[in-house]
DNA sequence: TCGTTCACG
DNA sequence: GACGTACGTGAACGAG
């Protein structure tokens, strides 16, 4: 069926109104806004290069609407009134979604007084004739209604099977078919004219049968089988508001019926033989590109074949009102003028007089960006592979110091001696004159460090700098992650060998070390040339963008010490681990078995899907809810519920799945994680990993060793000390509440916290007059609430109370503590004016989304406004204090306590028992006051602290 | 690869 | 009228 020919209808003016609320404000050289244009764009380009797929287009055109004007407002003069103007800055943008279409030399339909749905329903229905498949694309449910036909009865003489339609909803990447929509509105395509009839479109102005929604609507249809029947069956239906909405609309739901039917036989201005896609002739689009400033289109023109990624480097836009919050990460300055980058001007160094040449230079030049290549991601098990080093643009080189050896080399390539290359590079690397710059430096120092003796110092991080500057400032196509090649991407417009390109994926994947030097020295010294440019880019940003002060006096600082604690390690008592996960898979085995036979059946526990059939289905319980996925949710708090209601199933479930996560994740993976070399357990910190500036911590995650319950309490019993040491934990108790009492300014919190009062508890008294286990409960939760931004669904969702209900405690809250209103007012209104929150040490976290158009998204991001300088402050302050922690410490004459992890209010230290005495006051003080001198709380910090013969010990 | 669930602060 | 509903993470698992 190598023949089967697919189309694909593009509903351009539905994209692009979609496009311009979802994208970024971006103006073309000439001032003209682009932002959706550019969304359309790529959208094109991906459709287009969808070519050899399966399922991709042979066929493609795009559809427009050239006048709102039809048959329909002859009907119904009312219809598409009252929509408002399109917003001014996407007026201008139309005329170049033609342009953008011709540029890709693909057929443009526009007819006047057809309307684009009635078209595109006509071409389709044509296309299916003759065999061929449809694709939409689209999201209009008016179109859904096409879905799944397959010309059945009205064939082409000749053609023996209709085609299929189907629609593609490129915002989401989501394929639609008949029983997406069956899900969406419990009717088939067929009756969903009916369905739509009923309830109106309040975008076109048909007006339906007022009070009935989509939900009552696809019931009603669902239920007696069409419009009419529907209609028919209010007369029997006993009094009530539906009956009487139904007899009083029906004659706008039949006229509504007929405004939602696609007219299918629009004549066809072109041939469907005409739409064969069939190569894009590059010079019309190139020009496109480079009229409205793609650059970053051009270059993956330029590039050729592949298909692109994700698309970046437009030019910023000019700062508008709104434009400052949707703005992409991006320099506001333009570009230094360095050339291109140029692979084959790298030198690979195989001499040591080479090796001393560039040593030199940078000894002279004060600053150098260097990267390792390793044979593992994990810096403490890795093995240095080569080094690269960058002086300037295209100016860089890559040193082999571990390549070859296996037998895909005849001989091992000629090298500089490790020891002697270590020797030369050693003084430079370490010396307080030269700069060393890395993307991730904390991988390179640790590194260097192991496998070369080298304490590389001192150090700057494109990496940390980009965080800084541009934390969550991303968008719907435009990343807003760190890594070095969506940061070549972003700000050098520049696509970089990618790690799989020289060593493979998967199976296939091949050592660094067994990359040929050629092409070694390719991606290597590329990643230090880069790296050298970034920073040149970053570094004049810092100040202008009030950035300096973070990177400096926070997180910059941290980057030794984060490596410090990696390297440390924590020891765990891995017999202790052994027979616990012994203990969790037998009583595991027991309760499925028991589970099994309660359920009549063998079925897959963990598998959340089968679970909740076997709850819901077979065992009839009550109260089944099914998400988006059309799934049930089989929750924590589901299950829990289902037990309180008497079924003995789902305690045991809820045993089952709290023993096997405990095994597989901690005591399982735990024993796996311990490095072979240390016996310690090594994880690994990312200091860009949150976007309000905390820590984050993976291979292993130690920032999420339980706590909470008695059994998973006995996996922290397994992080011990070594002979003669002792575990000791430090925390910052109330810190996110003593911080939103000092930002909101709130004086009864502030006393009590100055009093040492429980904070919940006076938080009751206040909200509820009295003080109870009941009222101090529901005080802490609103507490909570207030930090993660309230709304009062949510808060009631908690309690277990009624909206309502919640929102009056709230309105209590508020009137008890104005502070807090204003702080979440003003908070938001700032965050809303320039895009950014900003914590006391003046971390900015972005908020692309928060004037989105879209309830749900905007609300999203008001709620993690709220939370981000709260939590970005709490982090701001720890990192200050993990930073002074060891000069103190060494001050105090306590040279043998080790900090080794931090878990966001937490530090635990390993030090001899002895020093547990003179290190406790020590590490209390430098906590306390983390703050000063940059900021002085009218809070004080409270720290509480304790030690033992295991981390659960040291609580 | 995605969605769900659950461990932490 | 419907949507999803507390903030920030990472890991394991099943299923497509």
């Amino acid at each position: 069926m190598s023949d089967k020919q697919h189309l694909y209808l593009v509903d351009g003016s539905a994209y692009i109104f979609r496009a311009y609320h979802r994208l970024p404000p971006l103006t073309n050289p000439e001032g003209t806004p682009v932002g959706a244009v550019y969304g359309y764009t790529t959208m094109l380009w991906k459709l287009a290069d969808d070519l050899d797929k399966a399922d991709g287009p042979t066929h493609l055109a795009v559809v427009l609407d050239k006048s709102s004007h039809s048959f329909r407002n002859e009907l119904y003069a009312d219809y598409k009134a009252h929509r408002p103007d399109p917003p001014e800055d996407l007026v201008p943008q139309f005329p170049l979604i033609r342009d953008a279409t011709r540029a890709f030399s693909l057929p443009v339909i526009e007819e006047p007084d057809v309307e684009a749905d009635d078209m595109i329903a006509s071409y389709a229905k044509a296309a299916i004739r003759k065999g061929w498949d449809v694709t939409i694309v689209s999201s209009d449910k008016d179109l859904m209604q096409l879905i799944g036909q397959c010309g059945e009865g009205d064939l082409e003489p000749g053609v023996t099977t209709g085609g299929c339609i189907d629609m593609l909803d490129t915002m989401k990447d989501a394929r639609i078919g008949r029983e997406d929509v069956v899900a969406k509105f419990g009717v088939p395509p067929e009756q969903l004219g009916d369905v739509l009839a009923l309830m109106g479109d309040s975008v076109d102005n048909i007006p339906g049968i007022y009070g009935i929604g989509p939900k009552t609507a696809s019931k009603l249809i669902a239920d007696n089988g069409s419009l009419a029947a529907a209609l028919d069956s209010a007369a029997d239906m006993k009094a009530s508001k539906l009956k009487e909405r139904l007899l009083e609309g029906r004659e706008m739901a039949e006229l509504s019926r007929v405004l939602v039917e696609l007219k299918c036989d629009c004549p066809l201005p072109v041939a469907l033989e005409d739409m064969k896609l069939d190569g894009i002739p590059p010079e019309p689009l190139a020009a496109f590109l480079e009229t409205h400033g793609f650059h970053s289109l051009l270059k993956r023109l330029g590039a050729g074949a592949g298909s692109p990624d994700r698309p970046t480097n437009l030019n910023p836009a000019k700062q508008s009102q709104q434009g400052a919050a949707a703005a992409p990460a991006g320099n506001a300055q333009p570009l230094p003028e360095w050339p291109a980058v140029d692979r084959e001007a790298y030198e690979c160094v195989q001499t040591l007089e080479r090796l001393e040449h560039w040593t030199a230079r940078a000894q002279a030049a004060h600053m150098i960006a260097i990267d390792t290549e390793t044979s593992s991601l994990d810096p403490m098990r890795a093995e240095l592979t080569g080094i690269s080093l960058a002086l300037g643009p295209n100016d860089a080189c890559y040193v082999p110091l571990g390549h070859g050896g296996s037998d895909m080399f005849a001989e091992r390539p000629q090298q500089v001696d490790r020891a002697a290359a270590i020797a030369v590079l050693k003084p430079m690397l370490e010396s307080d004159a030269v700069l060393k710059v890395g993307q991730n430096i904390k991988y390179d120092i640790t590194i260097l460090s192991r496998c070369a003796g080298i304490v590389v110092a001192p150090v700057e991080d494109t990496m940390i700098m980009s965080f800084d500057l541009d934390a969550g400032r991303s968008l719907d196509g435009i990343g807003g992650g760190h890594g070095m090649d969506e940061l070549a991407q972003r700000h050098l417009g520049h696509t970089t060998l990618t790690f799989k390109d020289v060593c493979g994926t998967g199976k296939k994947a091949i050592p660094f070390g067994e990359v040929p030097l050629d092409k070694a020295t390719q991606y290597a010294a590329e990643d230090a040339d880069v790296t050298w440019r970034l920073y040149q880019v970053l570094k004049r940003r810092l100040p202008e963008e009030g950035a300096t002060r973070v990177y400096e006096r926070v997180d910059r600082p941290l980057i030794p010490v984060v490596a410090g604690m990696e390297r440390e390690g924590i020891k765990v008592d891995k017999a202790a681990l052994a027979k616990l996960s012994e203990t969790f898979a037998e009583t595991t085995a027991g309760l499925e078995t028991e589970i099994h036979e309660l359920a009549g059946e063998p079925f897959t526990i963990g598998s959340p899907k089968q679970l909740g059939d076997v709850l819901f289905d077979k065992l009839g319980h009550k109260g089944g809810k099914k998400g988006k996925s059309g799934q049930y949710s089989t929750d924590q708090s589901v299950l829990e519920r289902l037990a309180g209601e008497g079924a003995p199933i789902a305690n045991k479930v809820l045993e089952w799945r709290q023993l096997t996560k405990l095994r597989s994740t901690y005591t399982e993976a735990l024993q796996a994680a311990i490095n072979p070399e240390t016996g310690r357990v090594h994880t690994s910190y990312s200091l860009v990993g949150a976007q309000t500036g905390r820590l984050s911590s993976t291979d292993p995650n130690l920032q999420n060793i339980p706590i909470r319950t008695e059994i998973g309490r006995e996996i922290r019993k397994a992080f011990v000390p070594e002979d003669g040491n002792v575990l000791l934990a430090a925390d910052y108790s109330q810190i996110e509440l003593r911080l939103a009492a000092h930002m909101a300014d709130v004086p009864q919190l502030k006393e009590a916290f100055a009093s040492g009062e429980d904070i919940h508890s006076r938080t009751a008294q206040e909200m509820f007059g009295t003080v109870d286990r009941d009222t101090r409960a529901r005080a802490k939760t609103v507490n909570f609430a207030i930090l993660y931004g309230i709304s009062r669904w949510g808060l009631g969702g908690r309690l277990g109370i009624e909206a309502d209900e919640a929102q009056d405690i709230i309105d209590t809250y508020f009137q008890r503590f104005p502070g807090i209103r204003n702080y979440i007012h003003e908070t938001l209104e700032s965050v809303r004016a320039k895009g950014y929150s900003e914590t006391l040490f003046g971390r900015k976290t972005w908020f692309p989304r928060i004037n989105s158009k879209q309830q749900n998204e905007r609300q999203g991001s008001e709620r993690a406004a709220i939370n981000a300088p709260i939590q970005g402050t709490s982090a701001d302050i720890i990192k200050r204090a993990m930073a002074r922690m060891t000069p103190a410490l060494l001050e105090a004459g306590l040279p043998d306590v080790r900090m080794l992890l931090q878990v966001h209010d937490e530090l635990v230290f390993e030090l001899p028992e002895g020093d547990v005495e003179a290190a406790s006051p020590v590490i209390a003080r430098v906590m306390a006051e983390a703050a000063l001198p940059a900021v002085e709380l009218t809070v004080p910090l409270g720290i509480e602290i304790g030690h033992g013969p295991s981390w659960d010990d040291a609580h």
